[in-house]
DNA sequence: TATAAATATGTCAATACTTACAGGTTTGAT
DNA sequence: ATCAAACCTGTAAGTATTGACATATTTATA
């Protein structure tokens, strides 16, 4: 795959960075798109330098501590924008252990089921909220050249995504429920 | 994770495979869940062997072919059913690449972002389009106590799935169109 | 001024996963 | 009888990813 590689130069285009603060945007602004720990992205740091596409100053922190800001090269920026404007055939469904537990929920009691369907559904919802808090972080819609406008799209994207998980799994358990009165 | 080691013991729950078989049911009913190939099933069925977990006994096929028809132990079946009732906390959201280009795609032309999204669209309209073919397959809603009704829950989440991602496509793009007109 | 939290950089072992390599048998159709 | 498609079982090399190990400095605060 690589795209940890794109990760990263796309962040190395909006600045210059560290290590650790390119670590810290995988924590925060890429939250909804992309992870990486920092054991991946120290070694990916250095072989993108081994193959031209970043490049590293040192500058010392404090007295001693040496910090590397790394930055795109030419050839790294080249390599990112190609990416950036490429059309992708999508990718097979995610693979999701609730899914699959779900498929097998034919060997549980039905009151199992429809426990971790809620379980689900309580944890879903509250991700769900936070996200939409997120959103009023916006008081409009931001003009479509800026990169805001790009994170509010995909913060929309994470909302309609959960929103239409909680459906689910609302009209999972009233089937559930339902049906079960029957039998 | 070791998920693969589940979808695997649950697959023998239902009944005695070969890894070939099993293969098979990864391409097929597991496709919405969860995905591997043959080169990772055939050296895990041989740990999960080695863990007591399964068992096989060879079965000539034709005159020589010697298949393994792999089975669960009863130590296998505990572990399973133990994994198939517990309550899970959810996963961090999906990676995904298209995500990631639309976060950087502030950095490409608007009729370039317009393209990305409108591609997506495609992809996933004629994705929703099969997924709700094979829904028409069920003529009701399966008992509850059958394996048929975890199926249809199953599906019934990729198909609100792929309808909010299409929705989600679709406001981004008017949302692109409209703004951009305006600048 | 002590100390905790945040900053900063790396490695290592283990697991997960993909793609390609590699070989053989059986079954159904022409 | 031949041939193709489906059946069947593996391995190997390389990449991706996680979690733990390892260490040291700087900054804010009590």
């Amino acid at each position: 795959m690589g795209v940890l590689k794109y990760a990263i130069l796309g962040l190395l285009h909006q600045k210059s960075m560290t290590g650790y603060e390119i670590t810290k945007e995988f924590e925060t602004t890429l939250l909804q798109s992309w992870r990486a720990k920092h054991s991946q992205i120290y070694p990916k740091l250095k072989s993108l330098t081994e193959k031209d596409l970043v490049k590293y100053e040192v500058q010392i922190s404090g007295n001693v501590l040496e910090k590397k800001v790394y930055s795109l090269t030419e050839k790294g920026e080249k390599d990112f924008l190609n990416w950036a404007s490429k059309l992708d055939e999508i990718k097979p469904s995610e693979k999701s252990e609730f899914k699959l537990k779900l498929f097998f929920s034919y060997c549980i009691k039905p009151q199992e089921r429809i426990a971790i369907l809620k379980h689900q559904h309580t944890q879903h919802s509250y991700r769900l909220l936070k996200l939409k808090n997120d959103l009023q972080k916006f008081s409009a819609i931001p003009p479509t050249d800026k990169k805001e406008f790009s994170d509010y799209l995909v913060l929309l994207g994470a909302i309609m995504n959960e929103e239409s998980i909680c459906n689910w799994l609302e009209t999972s358990i009233k089937l559930c429920k339902e049906r079960e009165n029957k039998i």
